[in-house]
DNA sequence: GCCTCGGCCTGGAACGTTCCAGGAAAAGGG
DNA sequence: CCCTTTTCCTGGAACGTTCCAGGCCGAGGC
């Protein structure tokens, strides 16, 4: 009752009445068939339903034009980058293909998927494989870290300034006239020690050292949560957290324990993902520039595929200051 | 600098002095080979570090043994599914391959990716296409919507009985002692139509139809902020509302204005995504089975592509209360 | 001793594309 | 009017597999 065979290229041309190349050529939208013909290879493909076969396709052409793109389903900023990440390739030829890291299948085994898949380039988010074996993989084929700093030649980078994102939250704090600003960070996360390193930094160059405090935090809501109850052991008039996700928590905490946000509390989040912008949470936040992040790894991973020469390993993009509630000048003592 | 052309079956065979035809049957460890020539076989892949191609290798058979799935990349339940569906591929020899709905990117450009990989059946999660245009896609193969009902013969559905669900959460309130129950539906949102359904059967069972009353919400965390406020204008004890999402947002208006939850307000999400499991939020809800939703669906896909016949197109789980910390008795009046 | 039968192996034809070399006809150039 | 160029088109050889039809050889049955 089903499938009556998928219709191939040699379908659409004996249809049309020409032979298989000219509908490659016309399918492809490449020069050398009349505009004439070209309608009529096209009325025949759609009344067949032809969808070109990408295995074949791949196969002969030696090239698979696909970027494997590992990512993290639980986060909302992974979401953020893969949404962005389409948009990028949508005019480039190349094709995403997805792997998710789960609870249930960790990093090495989505990056196999997606070598069996022939992928030409890997894309990985914020990926928590060590160093060497990141450098191990790219030695077989281009690999874009995105999100995350890779000590090592082999791989290309493309990240925000993460040090300069978080001198950026404190800056803001300080000129509303904070000066007991705490970090809330993110562990062993990517990014979370040079987003450490930038708070500490930006505290000492304002001469806040005695104010200086970090409470150990974490990637996840409930991780904010838990270092938002220490922290109201002894709060802070502001706190800068490592990411919106964790930020979350600490703010969902704080509400329940009847600290005003922002009069009592200020809090600044990082990334300025979807979560963020959120009416009812309306959290200021150091914004990645998603748009710009995603269109580099792109490019980048392109280039690569195609032998471009290219200057710099790194890439590090500007993050921005996004100004919403969750922030004002501290209570009067 | 990188790849020297990968080795082929062919090079194998030269190496170790046989056809290709034998390596392949080797590879694939089908009988017809001595073990001393399978050995030598075998040693020669390795050292050529042969991969086999699996473009080429689905090619040839005519199967790609992949199942398609489009998801939501904004929605925590839809991770949790894609999750489950992984784990449920994990043994059955067939492969997942994934495709994302984004803002910019919609469902038909998401199946479109899949169709041209060959995949061999489709797993919709949450489907906002049009009846018609399921029923017409699954003319031409196997499509199994999961967590929304489609009222065709074509389509396979699996999904929860949303409207005992929302019976449960009721019933749930009602022997904490509430009357006063009001629900946040989901409007068009795959399976609002069932739960608001449930929700109302369930009212009038219990002689509470004068306290029906339905407070129009959304899939997002906005869409429930916004009819919180609503809602506080004139608060009932309970409210059920359409999914975790929607809920955080109503708890997090509602604990912004001064309201105690649970004491002065009890609050049922749906669907037991990840959110409402977090410490910090700890909402009660209605558990979907995700393992037994994601294992059906990958089985039925399965057999559909098998051929194996199959008795009921749709299969209804059911749900299951999961009580956390966001119901307790009404506040004495 | 001949026939059959298994076990092991080989060669070549697919699969649905793209790519390349070329050919026929129309268009331009002297 | 002939020669070149361009435009449009065709046929067939890849790509790396799997699958099918067989071939060869030794063992067993009559």
């Amino acid at each position: 009752m089903r499938d009556e065979r998928r219709a191939t290229l040699t379908d659409v041309a004996t249809r049309a009445g020409v032979s298989k190349s000219l509908v490659s050529l016309v399918m492809r939208d490449e020069p050398g068939a009349s505009a004439e013909t070209r309608r009529r290879v096209l009325d025949a493909a759609e009344q067949l339903g032809y969808q070109p076969d990408s295995r074949a396709r791949l196969l002969r052409s030696g090239r698979s034009r696909l970027l494997g793109v590992v990512f993290g389903l639980q986060h909302p900023f992974h979401a953020d980058l893969v949404t962005g990440l389409y948009a990028a390739a949508r005019e480039t030829g190349y094709e995403i293909a997805l792997s998710a890291v789960t609870p249930g299948r960790g990093e090495s085994e989505a990056v196999t998927g997606l070598l069996q898949d022939r992928c030409e380039a890997l894309i990985l988010l914020g990926p928590q494989s060590s160093t060497a074996s990141l450098a191990r993989l790219a030695t077989r084929m281009p690999v874009v870290a995105l999100a995350r700093p890779v000590r090592d030649n082999g791989v290309d980078v493309i990240r925000s300034a993460d040090a300069e994102g978080l001198a950026l939250a404190v800056e803001h704090l300080i000129g509303l006239g904070h000066r007991e600003i705490t970090h809330i960070d993110g562990g062993r996360a990517p990014g979370a020690a040079d987003r450490r390193r930038g708070y500490r930094s930006a505290m000492r160059r304002h001469g806040l050292t005695e104010h200086e405090r970090i409470v150990p935090g974490g990637l996840t809501e409930s991780e904010g949560a838990a270092a938002a109850r220490t922290l109201l052991e002894n709060p802070p008039t502001a706190v800068t957290v490592f990411n919106d996700r964790c930020a979350l928590g600490v703010l969902d905490v704080v509400a329940r324990s009847g600290v005003g946000v922002p009069h009592d509390l200020s809090v600044v989040g990082y990334d300025d993902s979807s979560l963020a912008r959120l009416a009812h949470v309306d959290l200021t936040t150091i914004a990645q520039d998603v748009a710009v992040l995603t269109r580099l790894a792109v490019t980048r991973a392109i280039h690569r595929v195609e032998g471009a020469p290219i200057d710099r390993r790194e890439i590090v993009v500007p993050p921005r200051l996004v100004v919403r509630g969750t922030t004002a000048a501290p209570p009067r003592p």
